[in-house]
DNA sequence: CTAAAACCTGACGTTGACGTCAGAGGCAAG
DNA sequence: CTTGCCTCTGACGTCAACGTCAGGTTTTAG
């Protein structure tokens, strides 16, 4: 498949697609007159570098860490790195989960009014605590 | 207290807080030359304000939440903006859950073998799947 | 065959949350 | 009083992950 295609199946942009092989993070085949080829399994690649980014990991880890946790081949060093990036981000949760539970506090105090019983205010009202 | 205890009370630089003010994240009294001066309020306040730049909300999102978040106050629209907010949380949440599940999975599968009274392999070992 | 659509490289633009530097003024200690 | 640190404003620098544009080639549809 061509880039226009990948980037349709996989859902970014073809700027971005370029930008991963820059990165070194996505290979690919070229055809007789320059434009880049891409197997099946490019999808679900990308779908992962999504994932990582998404993550908040940089170019510089993922590309680091993509081949092992494509193939699952480690090194001893590479495992540091993935127990790092682990507890980073299991750190992240629960900062998410902390901020969650705050504006779920909000979201229920004020909700709840309005099933016991009370009208819903209309738009544009202020509601104390 | 003036900017530089503050820093480092709340542990982010002066820089910082002189953009959250630019912001309008954060308000301070003057002294008569013209110096910040900040309420001890102001240490918690920051502390809110890193977390909610950590769970990925721009200034804007921020500037329009923060007073309902600190005084529980809110108009219908903040709701529907905060449940927004609350939504897009909890899918990162989510999306982080997985990736940890993936790393977690190549850290014990090879992690298992050394506790099952294999020796550890010397760094700069690659380990196979 | 031709026009539209897709692709190429190269290069500059964007955005957000600050870092950093310049030049000038303020404040407590000796 | 002056030395050394803190603070001020203003302005430019940074970095990552792309967006966007220019100018040219390739592929596809009719």
């Amino acid at each position: 498949m061509r880039i226009g295609e990948l980037a349709a199946k996989a859902g970014v942009s073809v700027r971005a697609l370029r930008y991963y092989e820059e990165q070194r993070l996505l290979a690919s085949e070229r055809s007789a007159s320059g434009q880049r080829l891409y197997a099946d399994g490019a999808v679900d690649r990308v779908g992962l570098i999504q994932q990582l980014y998404a993550a908040g990991l940089p170019s510089r880890t993922i590309v680091e860490l993509l081949p092992c946790v494509e193939t699952g081949e480690v090194t001893t060093e590479l495992l540091h790195r993935l127990a790092a990036e682990r507890s980073r981000i299991d750190a992240q949760i629960r900062s998410l989960t902390s901020t969650r539970g705050r504006l779920d506090d909000i979201l229920t105090t004020t909700a709840t009014s309005w099933c016991t019983g009370e009208p819903c205010p209309p738009a544009g009202t202020t509601l104390a605590p």
